[in-house]
DNA sequence: TATGAATGAGTTTTCATTCAT
DNA sequence: CATGAATGAAAACTCATTCAT
């Protein structure tokens, strides 16, 4: 018998708070979101979140950290770096795009904020970091001549990534809702911008783990 | 020639409420944003600003506004949507990077910040209105066939505006600044994601006014 | 006229919060004091505390220091330090025991109290600069073999400050009031310690100003 | 010897307790003291504090009774009140000065601090009890003519007692240290006060236990 | 009309006390 | 019986808005 059956539900409060917050910071934003919300939603009282974190910045900038890792691995985990560059391309498309739609409230904390007013070192650091091995790995192409634009490296990954934004943010659940030929055509698309080259055809399996 | 003579310095209080609101709100947020700071930067009391906005929510709607007309002038004023597909498309590319850079505050607020919580009905038609034209002109060109991607219209905008922004957002002035090669090969990078075809060359002198 | 006529009554915010202040402190001490105890008394918003003080620290800074230097020109100002030592004694004696009956709030807080948690080097500058010039006087004296007693000067004068906090510390105005008769044996008595000499009489007139 | 043998330490959680909270009092004062620190240097848990005190304000009463008893012991015990006044002033200023310096926590509690705002009736009672003893034997002093001063017993208890918390306020370890001196002064000058007379010399051996 | 001092509702943060373990 | 994590009431402090000047 280990400390907890599985039957029984073992209370994350810390998890259960940076979810909350997370949440709620993705929808007013850090600055316009008082603490009692977040421990409402976290199912906690207020002073608990004064137990877990030091104070409320600190408690936005462990909710960056933790996301923008969540996203990393989401992009990363598995990954194989080491693949053809269309499969590894639609790989990365995939799980970019997927991330979006799947954790909607991550992308938009992380995406549609401008955290700097807040974001500490430590969180910087780890900004940074998240899509270094992407980086390095457009970059190894790029000197490879497979990647046919005159951009510098983390540029052509600035702009992927601020393009598949760009277009889930106009999808604002509304006016617009993508559609899969949406995100299908612009990975296609997004190829030509950085190979010049055709999209050689439905990715192959197995890329990622 | 307006009813002031030169010598006299005609204070138009509600203009640099406005534009003082727009730098400090680029900088720390809305929310994040005291009014006194606003009111110093403008050279005004904190009274006076209440005398030209009812409260700090229709000051920041009202700078939206105005700063995303200020947008749709400068992409627009004076474009000739008529004009051919690529000097057309060189034409709003120079129009947008060019308010990125000189309009460094307008473009981070616009674009950088999540304007959701606050945002009323007529900022929203503000928003949607400004770049209709443009969206028009794009479907205008994909119904020609000169646009050879499965995305929609819209969705096209989004995601060549998404790119841009994501390129200038990755230029945090410290750890890389964006060169004119990037921009140049991003520019051409995009033509070749929208049209399957490679950038006919330099762009053509003479589009916009 | 003046800005004021004598009979509008100028209303002086921070001087009446620093007298609410010290009203609230000596009764129950800085660290049990709320702020807006403090603000009721004063006739004021709590907010409007904060536009005079950045802090409640900085306030009880601000109001130890101002009652420890009206304590002093109570002491000092006018007195002639020149003055023979039994006249000066029964002066400095008559407006120590005049200021503990005259201004029991300050009295109170200054002296049954113990500031060193919250006190800042301002205050703590202050606190040795008032008595100065007492103990230099009686340094003088000591030197001039006026004073027979082996203690060091600024010890004399604790030691007569202290004689005087005891007694008015044990009137506690329930179970024990202190008689006129009280203080001047009392005076006598010290003085008898200091100088090993009769109390040579009634004080002269005309020591102090 | 007690039941319990020296190997096992007998854990008396509520005299750590006791001693931890009149430590932290004695430094911070009251009001401004947390309870986790006291249980933290009791070497308790917070809750364990509760099972031996009501709450916080019956734990400083009690620290108050029990300090104010023992400080009560320390001058009286053993003490031959009987004794010749020379012999017991000198015993009794003995104790007085030796309490201070060896027990300096809890003289800077009980003399430093103002209790006024928690103290119960039962602290106030045994606060008033434990120099009932000296005030009794000075006043049959006072009435056999050996104490040559108009004041009333208790104020000369007062004053003598006042006389060196004053003197041990002003050394606060930094700016100045009282010397052995300074203290065999005091004594003197003291005795000089109350009885119109010299002292007679050094104090005699064996008044005290 | 312009101002900025004043305000109190609202925010962040603390801490005495409880109670499940 | 001892614990310390959890709590919410209360504290310190902020700031959008008002209004006397």
């Amino acid at each position: 018998m280990n400390i907890h059956s599985e039957a029984s539900a073992p209370i994350d409060r810390r998890r259960n708070i940076l979810d909350a917050a997370l949440a709620v910071f993705a929808e007013q934003g850090y600055a316009a979101t008082p603490v009692p919300p977040i421990a409402e939603r976290a199912g906690v009282g207020v002073g608990t979140i004064y137990r877990y974190f030091p104070d409320k910045q600190s408690l936005v900038n462990e909710v960056f950290r933790e996301t923008k890792a969540r996203l990393g691995s989401w992009l990363l985990d598995g990954l194989d770096l080491s693949a053809e560059p269309w499969p590894l391309y639609c790989a990365f498309w995939e799980r970019l795009t997927s991330f979006a739609r799947e954790q909607p409230e991550a992308f938009r904390f992380l995406e549609l904020q401008d955290h700097r007013p807040y974001l500490d070192e430590a969180s910087r650091r780890t900004e940074r970091a998240v899509l270094e091995p992407i980086r390095t790995a457009i970059e190894r192409f790029r000197q490879a001549g497979l990647v046919r634009t005159g951009m510098q490296g983390p540029v052509i990954v600035a702009l992927v990534w601020g393009a598949v934004v760009g277009i889930f943010k106009y999808d604002d659940g509304q006016y617009y809702r993508l559609l899969d030929s949406d995100l299908d055509a612009a990975r296609d698309a997004l190829w030509r911008a950085l190979t010049a080259t055709e999209p050689p055809g439905p990715p192959l399996q197995g890329v990622s783990t």
